[in-house]
DNA sequence: CAGTCATATGGTAGTCACTGCCAGAATCTA
DNA sequence: TAGATTCTGGCAGTGACTACCATATGACTG
């Protein structure tokens, strides 16, 4: 890895936990790029070069765990679609427990302000999109393939957000992946009440 | 009803009809709040205290409908839980079709702008955590009646959001609500492979 | 080591969403 | 009609973000 790299890590650490600390500090809307800018010592444009928007500073560590796993699994072409769906759970969980005070921070950011909490539900969606693209491919093909495939991302995906909003409250007295776990028991055993319907249309989409 | 609120829907009204028009036209980056208030024949701030960010023009008629839904689940609180559910889906989704230009462009528009895109789904989270304080009061109280309602509020939410993805590529094929019925009945039937888990932690949130 | 090439940087100028403020117009009330 | 209330448009300003250019810096070649 060349000296080019390095540096790019590092300006781009650099700037990511300065403008962390600025929001902690100031809150999110109290704090501009320019202050961040100046923070780490780097120009303005230099800052947009590395991060598209102000919210991307918050988001990238969320980001960063939802994208590797999803990159694990297309890695694992082999493993069935229930097993695999547990495992990228399980695997956003696990990274997200590494850091807590992290994950903690951007859910009360989100939760201050709009824009960040727009960002991160989009950022939620994309990651369930690629989902259920990857899973797609692990159900047989056939005309509801697509639809159960997004269904299935979507209850994963909300089976993540709901667990670590509740994990992140207090993530020293909890455990998101055993809180993952419960989740999915309640689901299977139908423990959650959904509605029953007796499916008489015969439209076939 | 006094004149001023007569002239008051009226110009809601014409402004968000001039925006929508000009974002079709024009497409959404490429159209000013100027351009707007101008098409509309008020001022720039006029625009500014009906309508807080030039998404909202956008997503007013989806924001609607959810809005609609969740206020009709209020007033009915002897419904119970699974059949108050699938109530809210259908309303929605019956909303929803009533006007399927309007939401297919507000999709479309979504799809190519990646701020109206984080809007929508801001929106969607919005719905999801009004309805699961709804659902949390018809549930027995114990330690689980949040995690449960969340749960339950995040698939509905993701059928809704399915449904309509694959409703309004074409709206006058398919059936918004026999759609969303399949969905429950795949659920339901365990037509969604999700991971089955032997739940063996003793931990209690 | 010198030369040159590709890339990274900082600055400048500009656009546009959005805010706060104020004077005047329109509507409502008595 | 007189006065109180609300609606409106314009103006000035902030700050996120873009396009562009000159410069500097690490990377590669002879």
């Amino acid at each position: 890895m060349g000296l080019r790299e390095v540096k790019r890590e590092r300006t781009r650490r650099l700037i990511a936990d300065k403008a962390f600390e600025l929001f902690n500090d100031n809150g999110f809307g109290r704090t501009t790029v320019e202050q961040i800018a100046a923070a780490a010592e780097v120009g303005p444009s230099t800052l947009y070069r590395y991060f598209p928007t102000k919210e991307t500073l918050v988001l990238e560590f969320v980001e960063d765990c939802l994208v590797d796993a999803v990159t694990w699994l297309r890695e694992q072409p082999e493993l069935e679609l229930p097993a695999g769906l547990q495992a990228v759970i399980e695997r956003v969980l696990e990274q997200l427990e590494s850091n807590p005070d992290r994950v903690r921070a951007v859910f009360d950011l989100a939760s201050q302000t709009a824009s960040v909490s727009a960002h991160l539900n989009e950022l939620i969606w994309r990651f369930r999109t690629d989902l259920a693209d990857e899973l797609v491919l692990r159900l047989p093909a056939n005309n509801r393939a697509e639809f159960t495939a997004a269904l299935a991302a979507g209850i994963a995906m909300n089976i993540i957000e709901t667990v670590v909003r509740v994990w992140v409250e207090a993530p020293d007295t909890t455990d998101a992946r055993s809180l993952a776990r419960q989740a999915m028991t309640l689901l299977h055993t139908g423990g959650i009440p959904l509605p029953a319907v007796s499916d008489n249309s015969r439209y076939d989409y």
